[in-house]
DNA sequence: ATAGGCTGTCGAAGCGCTTCGACAGCCTCT
DNA sequence: AGAGGCTGTCGAAGCGCTTCGACAGCCTAT
């Protein structure tokens, strides 16, 4: 293992001047930088992570906590992971990945060991159990979601009330009237997930204000659950025409139900999805829908925490402006002639 | 911050005892470790990170490099990482995210920071440019994947020689005689991943010994790709009748194509998939597939790779035995009266 | 010509921990 | 009763790096 004292001494210098061309932190002199870094080069040195957290009392990385459960929108999940993984190497940082199974205690783990420099948080529940130790610590965090209380906390999220009310507003422009929302499985609201219940929100006042009827009902994923919420829809109002899907694997099975009912899209309903891009054009039909920017949430964590590690920046809620996509699936309401 | 030496004068002893105590490298009596556990937990000490990396040479740290491809098998890969960084936890060690994007350089940059203590390697080609690598380091690796050559390397992977054999003689046993398989996306294959060539394998030369015709088709996933390789497919072959899927995004698209030409699962035509159990519950029939254990393989790595910084444990292969589960989409091949 | 200010480099102190050798005190065996 | 062996504890020496203060040498302004 080649050591900086090393270079040093190839190179001719003292040890803290290979240091100060490594940080830039002191002016060097052009010709002993060149020297420096032809040494640092022949020797192929790699500066050792301990030492160097120990001395400066930086590890130079993030953590990211994602959410244990797998059985949520797990493609979102793993591409925030790998943004966020990405734009952290652009700023110099690794990533640490945690699982929410520890909870709260790797919160304390990571802050009182000094093994990470800053967190991320993902899958924030609307009362986190997590937001009192992120408070009182002085380690820079940034929640992806948004927990009722942010006072303290900088937050990074899609606006999931105005990506609910934009949904609504489509079909209501379309005139539809009746309109479901096939939401995420019970559980997700049952532990009161921020987004979820945002967009609920959204849809609520907004389809309040376009005097439009909204029936919400959660389902889980798969073929068989599907079928059964939507049975029970369309038998509580038959005159459905507007379906706003908030579950990704929901999306297939309600396509191929409506299909195998005689129910053409869109010509006699319209189905408007929030979800990922990829999700909604590969679908049997390709989906009116309003994006899931995974990597743009996960670079901006990124890019707001390393503001906070730099001192620029404070704390701040970013809500990402939705975006509705018409495609395929959506058209006007057939016309009531019953 | 509290540091070690607080703890030891808090108990009075000496930093070294404290040290002990937690490593458990020396015999301490009991009243004394008692005495320093209380002090820990009083002051809420936790050992800085860095300083135990350099003083020992070791970080506690796994390295986990994911593919950057957002496009294949995502659900697996979230599965796996999730998988390793739970497992490693019990054995006390953090996971470091790295993705595919740096290559080769971030295995120097790992190996030579000593950053982590050892690597875990997803995705990996037949002929990987970092496997030279990682035999030149004495750095423990674990490849999650079958390379072509595996001398002095330690592999984990589901056994996709057998998964594919298995395929086809479920078909065949059910009196199948013209098998068609839909593949990954070409792509998978240009990259020569191991995986997709190993089941291949598997396919052809079981479906040879035992007198079966077989056609193999890559697929990008979605609906309109699937859509045209079945037509072309049902085109060369119209004799079909089994079905092999080893591509998630094509499954569902594929039922519902089948079921939109009139095709019934399984009376007609049976369908055997390759993909996670989830997914074969959730489709709108359910599958008879081989699962991909992607939690047994998260763990297995790590077991493996703990072994081997414990200095137990040397190369070695691991295949995990593929299971087929027999369930609603596969069944006797219709009689060929015509 | 001299004071004062820059620039570029060095030496040394220390970051918080692990680990090695030393050794005091006690027990056991002869 | 004394030698030898354990057991439990301590002190000190680093691990490889960052960073602070010091200072030599040079340039500019008076």
């Amino acid at each position: 293992m080649v050591t900086l004292a090393e270079v040093a001494q190839h190179a001719g210098v003292s040890a803290s001047t290979v240091s100060y061309v490594l940080s830039g932190k002191r002016s060097i002199s052009t010709t002993t930088r060149q020297r420096v870094e032809q040494s640092i080069r022949e020797l192929g040195y790699h500066p050792n992570a301990g030492a160097r957290a120990l001395a400066s009392n930086r590890s130079n990385i993030i953590a990211l906590m994602v959410p244990l459960r797998t059985d949520m929108y797990v493609p979102v999940m793993m591409e925030i992971a790998i943004a966020v993984a990405t734009t952290a190497r652009t700023h110099g940082y690794d990533v640490l990945l945690l699982t929410g199974e520890e909870g709260p205690d790797a919160v304390r783990r990571v802050t009182g060991s000094g093994l990470a420099d800053a967190m991320i948080l993902m899958d924030v529940e609307l009362d986190d159990e997590r937001l009192p130790l992120l408070r009182g610590t002085d380690q820079p965090s940034v929640l992806i979601g948004l927990p009722a209380d942010t006072t303290g906390l900088t937050c990074v999220d899609l606006d999931f009330r105005a990506t609910g009310a934009l949904c609504v507003e489509h079909l209501a422009m379309l005139g539809h009237r009746d309109i479901a929302v096939i939401g995420e499985a019970p559980a997700v609201y049952e532990r009161h997930t921020g987004f979820a219940e945002r967009t609920l929100d959204g849809l609520r006042s907004r389809a309040q204000e376009l005097g439009v009827r909204l029936l919400h009902r959660p389902c889980e994923g798969g073929y068989d659950a599907m079928a059964l919420t939507l049975a029970r829809i369309l038998d509580e109002r038959p005159g459905t025409t507007g379906f706003v899907v908030q579950n990704e694997s929901a999306v297939e099975p309600l396509l191929a139900l409506l299909r195998q009912q005689g129910r053409a899209v869109p010509e006699d309903v319209s189905v408007v999805a929030v979800c990922p891009e990829q999700v909604a054009v590969q679908a049997s039909v390709r989906l009116t829908s309003v994006a899931i920017p995974a990597q743009e949430m996960g670079r901006h964590a990124v890019e707001r925490l390393v503001a906070k590690l730099d001192g620029r920046g404070a704390d701040e809620v970013v809500l990402i402006s939705p975006e509705l996509t018409v495609r395929a699936s959506t058209g006007p309401a057939p016309s009531r002639t019953t």
